[in-house]
DNA sequence: TTTATGACTTTGC
DNA sequence: AGCAAAGCCATAA
């Protein structure tokens, strides 16, 4: 069985440090597709391995996926144990703790 | 093969 | 500023 989009997303999901986050955006770009952020998405969606996918959130820093953890605290309350601030679903200090695939330091791409 | 879907993103009003 | 609509594209059925 090849690999499959779904299959490169995981492995960029598990590369994100702890304590760090990354976008469904970003993602989709460094997977080629730029345009596919969905699919990053319902990538977590189907995935049946473990992946922090509580690190994964929209460009806002907002924690659009947090329906699909169970919870809807699940989610912020990972976050906050790897001792990322999280309030009202926006995670504080957003920019600052993007994380990028291949790239080793923080960004600040804006 | 065609259609529907979606844990997004951007643009336009 | 805030909401609506379109764009996007890999998978499942």
């Amino acid at each position: 069985m090849e690999k499959s989009f779904y299959d490169r997303v995981y492995e960029v999901v598990r590369r994100i440090p702890r304590g760090r986050v990354t976008t469904y955006g970003i993602i989709a770009n460094y997977l080629g597709s730029k345009g596919s952020a969905r699919m990053v998405g319902w990538a977590l969606n189907s995935n049946h391995i473990e992946v922090p996918a509580h690190r994964v959130v929209n460009r806002n820093g907002l924690l659009t996926g947090k329906a699909h953890f169970g919870d809807i605290y699940m989610m912020e309350n990972l976050l906050e144990q790897e001792g990322i601030e999280v309030k009202n679903n926006q995670i504080q200090n957003f920019e600052e703790l993007i994380w990028i695939p291949d790239e080793v330091n923080p960004i600040l791409l804006y």
